[in-house]
DNA sequence: TAAGGTTTGTGACAATCCGTTACAAAGGTT
DNA sequence: AACCTTTGTAACGGATTGTCACAAACCTTA
């Protein structure tokens, strides 16, 4: 039981309980209840209390949940509380600001390289990163012990890049281009676009 | 029935529907089947057709979807067929990537404005928009019936932000900052992170 | 034209998931 | 000691989802 896999909704639940928990410690806060949880989230407060219970006995009645516990808790739960590293594709705008960013770092994500073709960009330095070369992109995947690959480039080039990644052994992509991306089905792409997320908010609103 | 509010399940996939029949669009397919729909989304083709199923006939036995048509029969289930208008705060990296990529453009949303509160950047253009000064912001949202803030800012001064987008009638906020945002209950947050989504597609990958 | 393959639309059913209500136990506050 | 808050947990009913199944419609090819 305490071994099985989670369910798509459970981790997809603590995913987002994981979000919330991060920005509140963010902003100063020790400790929370899952009444406020809740409403950060919008998931009923006995379903966060019952799928945290699962794992373990985490809260303090008449209290809260401890948040830098809580955190870590559900990094256990999530397997996810080691250190992953991730290559960045694309030193524009995007790249620019993913890099500078700190969100993958509160999360225990590295950002071990980043990559652009341009000969302008290649060398220069964004935070504490410096630009590499496309073709370094194999060897550094190996050395590195990349898992994960992040696209933050035009659509027309996402889809070698994808191909490059997948020879070179990386099976987690994430795309935030417009590209659909073809890969084997062992290999996991996910793709974000906040348009489509603002829609389905928007349907809510009008209705 | 026809009329009735989606469920969260059904207008969230729909939603995703829609991404990927934008992305196969913009690769120059002009139709697609149930299971293509489903490599992309992992949604049940069976559900995928049930979905579509209970608002028309839209496909063609033997073919699939006509892309296009199904583009416009989503849009059209979401109610979010018109133009819709929303601002962007932040002409850094994040917020000029918004402003150029086209994501938003494509499903119906016009970036109307464009701010920030650096004299640096006030002013200067961004794709065709001109960077305005954030005072602008109340005149603005009213004049161009902005429905949707788009905070591309540092934590710090996201709060301030949307205290003052709230206070100017709008419903709905992207937050793309590491704030926690507290605004009245009939106000939406959507909050996006992808550090978040990582470690959910990690937790997949490992187990 | 006929045969064969593909894909939609749809029904039925079981399994799972989720929201809700309820309540005791534990902690804090006054 | 009395009271309030919040967790942990059980029970139940409803809703959602996955799966299997199959006819009808469409396309391709012989």
């Amino acid at each position: 039981m305490v071994n099985d896999r989670l369910t798509l909704g459970v981790a997809s639940r603590l995913s987002r309980y994981l979000q919330v928990l991060t920005q509140a410690k963010r902003m100063g806060k020790t400790s929370i209840s899952s009444q406020a949880v809740s409403e950060y989230t919008n998931v009923n407060p006995t379903q966060i209390r019952r799928d945290l219970s699962g794992f373990g006995k985490f809260g303090k009645r008449g209290v809260g949940y401890d948040i830098d516990m809580l955190i870590g808790q559900i990094r256990k739960i999530l397997r996810t509380s080691g250190q992953h590293h991730i290559a960045l594709f694309g030193a524009g705008n995007l790249g620019q600001a993913i890099a500078s960013s700190g969100v993958f770092g509160d999360h225990g994500f590295r950002i071990a390289a980043m990559f652009d073709v341009d000969p302008e960009k290649v060398g220069t330095s964004v935070g504490d990163l410096t630009v590499r070369h496309y073709t370094e992109l194999q060897r550094v995947v190996a050395e590195d012990g990349i898992q994960v690959g992040v696209l933050a480039v035009p659509s027309a080039t996402a889809q070698q890049i994808a191909d490059d990644l997948v020879s070179s052994g990386v099976k987690i992509i994430f795309n935030y281009s417009d590209a659909l991306l073809t890969v084997p089905s062992d290999v996991t792409v996910h793709a974000s676009n906040p348009a489509v997320e603002l829609l389905y908010a928007l349907y809510f609103y009008l209705s």
